[in-house]
Formats: C-alpha cells, sequence, structure tokens
DNA sequence: ACCATTCACCTAATCGGTTGCGCAACAGGT
DNA sequence: ACCTGTTGCGCAACCGATTAGGTGAATGGT
C-alpha cells in the first residue's frame, strides 16, 4: 500500500495541494468550510505529513543533535532529560550521539548532524579545541557548549561554576579540621577538571595548606580508574586524610578502592565528591558531594539553542549555575 | 552563503550530478580519473550530502527511533548505549524519545517518528496494549519490543527471562534460610513485572511457602514509591523477613527506607534486587541481585531492526536472555 | 454599468538528491 | 567499410512537501 501523500488529500477534498498545507501550517486564511474537508480527509486517510520532503523546502528539521560521552552515567542521563524535555515541549526532536569519550566519532557525530541538518547542537567536547564544532558553528547553525567547554570556543556554554563549586567542597574539609588534602581529578584537557583543580587549589591557597605533587591523581573518568587512583593514593606511605573527587565515577571507584583496601571512609580518609546521585544516600559511606542542578542544566542548554534559532543573529548568552553542598557521612 | 549542493560539485568536477551520485554511493562504474575529479571538487568545496533530499527519493532516513521512559535510569542508559553503539556500527543514527513513562507522549512520539520517516523502531512500551505501535508494524516499518511487551504484540522482544530470574533471586532467599518473604513489584500492566512475580510466586510454591497478600505491594518504579513501600511493608505488625525487589528504583529506594526507620539489612530483613547498579557494590550492604546483560540486550535489539531491515520480509526472532546472580551481603 | 479591491484558492517552480533510460564513442569481428 | 557490443556517462523525471505569484469570482464605490 502505497503512502498517503499531500496529494492524496487534496484529492479527496476537492482542493490544490497548497491550499492542504496551509490548512495544516496555518500559514493563510482557508474558509472554514474548507478546511474542515481538509481535516475530514486528513483523517480519514490517516495521512502524516514526509518530514524530509518538508525538511528540504524549509531548510529547517526540528532536530537538534546531542553529543554527550555516556549515556550510562546518571549525571549525563539526567541532563539529556532535562534537554529532551525542554525540545518536546517545543516540538523539537533529539538525535542523540554517545561518543563513549572517543574524539573520532565526536568528529564522526558531527558531521553526520551536519548531513542530517539538524537545526542545532548541543555538545558536551570532549577535545580540547573543536575544530570540527567551531567550524559547525560557521555554517550558522547554534551551538551551545554543555557541561564543559574548551578555550577557543565561539558559542555559548551552559554548565556549573565548577571552580566555585570545588572551592565549596575542599573548603567544607578544611572546616571541618582536615589538612592533609589530596585530590582525584579527570585529565587536565577537559575544562571542568581545570576550573574544578583551580577552584580546589584556591581553598587549599587561602588555608595556606600545601598540596603535594602525589596527592594529586588525573586518570581517565571511569570507576575503575577512580579505584585504582585512590589505590594510589592511599598505597602510599604518607596519606592525606581527606580527598576532593572531581567526578562521580572516579568517586563510586574509590569507595570500591577503599572497600578492597579494607580502610574505611571518613576514618581513614574523608571524601567530598562532585556531582550527586541517588546512591550517594545509601552508600557506605553516604558521601557529602558537591551538587549540581543538572536537570536545569539540560533544561537551560536547549532553552539557549531555541532561542537561538528564534531570535534569528542575537547573540546568545551563556549560563553559569552555582552548586551546593550536600552533606552526608563521608566527612 | 549557499549551501553547497551536488550540483556545485558536478559542476566543477566537469561532469553531471548522477556521475557525482554515484561516485559517492558507489553505485555504478565510474573511470579512475573522473572518480579522483569529482572526489577532489567535494574536498574542495567541502560538500556535505543532504540527507533530507536522499530521503525523499530513497524512502529511507538510516535513522532508529528509540522509546523508552527514562534515560536517568542507568538501566535504560545501558540500552541505550548498547542500541547506539550496534547503529553507530551500521550507519546508522539514533532517535532518543524520552517519555517519562507517560501514556500520550507515548503515542506522540509514534507520531513522530513514522513523519520522521525512521527505518525502525525500538519501544520500551509502558502501555500494556500499543495500538499506535502495531499500527507502526502494519506499516511496515520494523519495530522490536525492548525490555517489555505486551499481550497482542506482534513484533520480536528482545529483553530477559524475567520469571527465571525472579525465581533464581527469590530460590536465593529460601537456600539461604529465609521463609517470611515478600516482594516489591511494580504495577501488572508492565509485562516485566507480571513475569517477575510469576517467577517469584513458583518459587515460593515449589518451597510451599505462602505469599500473604500485605507482604505484596506494588507500587510505581520510582525511589521515591520504593522508599514508601519498604517503610509500609515493616510498619506492619506481622513484618517478613526477607523481601524480593523487581525493580532498581525501588531497590534503591527501600534501602532509603529501611535506613530512615532505622532498620539494617540484612537482619531486620534481607533483600535480593533486580538488575545490577555500580553503586549497588558500595552500597550499606551491598545489594545482592539478579542481573541483566543490560548492554547485550540493547545492541542484541538494534541488531534485530537492521537484520529486519536488510532481510527484508524474513520475519525476525526474538532473543530472550538469561539472568544472573551476583551474591553479595544483603542476605 | 463599470472599474478597483478583496477574497479564496490554484498553478507551478523549487528544495537536493536518486535512478531508469539512452546515447556517443570506441573496440572488435568479419 | 560496416555492423555489433561494450564502456562510461548524461538527461530528465521523480520523491513530497512549501510558497511566490497569479486568477476568477464576489463585493463595493461612484
Amino acid at each position: 500500500m502505497r503512502r498517503i501523500t499531500m496529494a492524496d488529500v487534496a484529492e479527496r477534498a476537492g482542493v490544490s495541494k497548497a491550499t492542504v498545507s496551509h490548512v495544516i501550517n496555518e500559514t493563510r486564511f482557508v474558509e472554514d468550510a474548507t478546511k474542515s474537508r481538509v481535516r475530514e480527509a486528513i483523517d480519514a486517510l490517516g495521512y502524516r505529513p514526509n518530514v524530509a520532503a518538508r525538511s528540504l523546502t524549509t531548510q529547517r528539521t526540528r532536530i537538534i543533535g546531542l553529543i554527550i560521552s555516556d549515556v550510562t552515567n546518571t549525571f549525563f542521563g539526567e541532563l539529556t532529560r532535562g534537554i529532551e524535555d525542554a525540545l518536546f515541549a517545543n516540538g523539537y526532536s533529539l538525535m542523540l550521539c554517545n561518543t563513549n569519550e572517543v574524539l573520532e566519532r565526536e568528529e564522526y557525530y558531527i558531521d553526520i548532524l551536519l548531513r542530517q541538518g539538524v537545526d542545532g547542537i548541543i555538545a558536551a567536547a570532549a577535545s580540547q579545541d573543536w575544530d570540527a564544532l567551531n567550524e559547525a558553528a560557521k555554517l550558522n547553525i547554534p551551538i551551545v557548549m554543555l557541561d564543559r567547554t574548551f578555550e577557543n570556543a565561539d558559542s555559548p556554554y551552559v554548565g556549573v561554576n565548577n571552580s566555585q563549586g570545588a572551592y565549596l567542597g575542599t573548603r567544607h574539609l578544611i572546616e571541618r579540621g582536615y589538612r592533609e588534602i589530596g585530590i582525584l581529578s579527570g585529565f587536565q584537557r577537559l575544562s571542568t577538571m581545570r576550573e574544578r583543580l583551580a577552584g580546589f587549589e584556591q581553598a587549599l591557597a587561602e588555608a595556606k595548606l600545601p598540596l603535594r605533587a602525589n596527592w594529586r591523581i588525573d586518570s581517565p573518568l571511569t570507576i575503575d580508574y577512580g579505584k585504582r587512583a585512590m589505590q594510589q593514593l592511599m598505597g602510599q606511605v604518607e596519606r592525606p586524610d581527606a580527598v576532593f573527587i572531581s567526578n562521580n565515577l572516579l568517586s563510586l571507584g574509590a569507595l570500591m578502592g577503599l572497600r578492597e583496601m579494607e580502610l574505611v571512609c571518613p576514618d581513614d580518609i574523608a571524601i567530598v565528591g562532585f556531582d550527586d546521585h541517588p546512591w550517594a544516600q545509601v552508600s557506605d559511606p553516604p558521601l557529602t558531594v558537591v551538587r549540581q542542578p543538572t536537570y536545569a542544566i539540560g533544561e537551560t542548554a536547549a532553552q539557549k539553542v531555541l532561542q537561538a534559532l528564534n531570535d534569528g543573529d542575537g547573540e546568545v548568552s551563556s549560563a553559569m549555575f552555582d552548586c551546593q553542598l550536600v552533606m552526608r557521612q563521608s566527612c
């Protein structure tokens, strides 16, 4: 059975395709009688407009591309949900590109999205300087940097004030009386990691506390590496008595690592993590963390792209949220 | 600056659009010399094929729609990752539709996906009988039911053997010596919940253990309801000494509920949960769970749609994975 | 009664690719 | 020299919508 096209509807309603189109899009006045004949025909035939055909002429797809590194991470899941809700509310769809933090895959996806003709892109970029994205920006398609950004990015950023967050967490450790403080972080090519380290260092500096080189461990942002990092940290003769952990997967891994070494938190080492997670409430011990308003970040990012789409050439501003300290029992 | 089209490339290479198209798609022999002139023109101009135009004639989009209820839930995140990886490997893209378990949103999305002209749909349906989906199946677009299915579904299913899993978990409780066993479950309109309840009941029956009506609590699948359910369960005068929990969010909520009541697991109540989660290793206590091969399920689901796409009319089979018991310390 | 508007809708070009059909040029056979 | 077959590629219709421009009928003013 052939697909039903606008021509079929037009014929059945006894009007031209143009009129059908105008009824559907409400782009021109059509008499009530005609309008309802068209609507009736649409229902009767079960007509569904073909998006590809429409996109071809309008040059718009009502699709937004999202590039993230790991849907599995609840943090990104929550971001995605915020984005999706906002897009849904505005009649846009979401094309999900999960890169598993692989650079080539990022570039490949950018290309795909451009071919696809997405109206905008929201990206949590893994690269430190993303030519592909900047190129896309030149193509005049709005881009929003999510969670992370990079030096020469010329697109608005939506995320948190990472240094403020790290500062907050570190200050908390200091106030609780810890003096020997280390940090588990990701690699410095990620803007988030640079900023969090900066906030951390600032807090230490203000308290005139030194940071020993071997108390700072940078590793890939996975549970497994978090475990190793913690074990490396605590395997040393001179151990810190507290640690700030810049990422939720690292925190989780760290807890596993401690458990394996039969060390207990916070007695052997206190922890403040970054990013909250429902399970952090029931972990052993419940984790004190710096929380980001994740859903809101996603929502805002989506709104920014849509705004750029609607406002035409008006510059779209960045948005930086503050973090919040959630005290539990890991310090 | 105007978009660059195939005509531009053709002109620069001194050939016709047809030839350019054939070079790109390798659909017809083209002399090496010509071929490289075309390729050179493509690079020089930075030409990118327009997907909408292509879809219009080929009637294929190389997009697969995924309908799930909650990207935030790591379980779905993992499924999504498996699906995305498989699609990526085959040059397909993913359109993500997050329904937040809202029925109208599901139906709306189905419609969107059909308009979009997706080549296939993978759906974790919340409805018990999904007319919209069956209708789509009639439209000849391949559909795969993910994780859940429903009575009159005429599409293949990819997921686990839920009753086997629940049976496994419940048996374990029985073998550990528990006799007063309850169950926290979701509503029975979800196939997964029906099947898990069945497996649970079978294990009890075989051990000639009764199930008290008030030891079975069905609730929405959220952390919050998990908490309430557990508190309701344990607020009774006659308490069970063990409970099987059919869903990971409920398990998490249950742990929170216990904590609030200052009850300890497994002393006051033993738990076996469904679905593993990295955090379950470091929770207090580490949770014994029935694990599903989540990533593989997603991957398989994607492969099934692709297979349906390639094989034409060959029937695509369902795939049912087995669950596995992961013993930790909650019982 | 006639011309100018306005109203309600139609015609046809267009978006950017794909693809069936056909053609010119050349090679090979007789 | 002529016919046939093959090789490599061009022509143009088509996919299904949008939209600028135009047309006939009805209305209204003088």
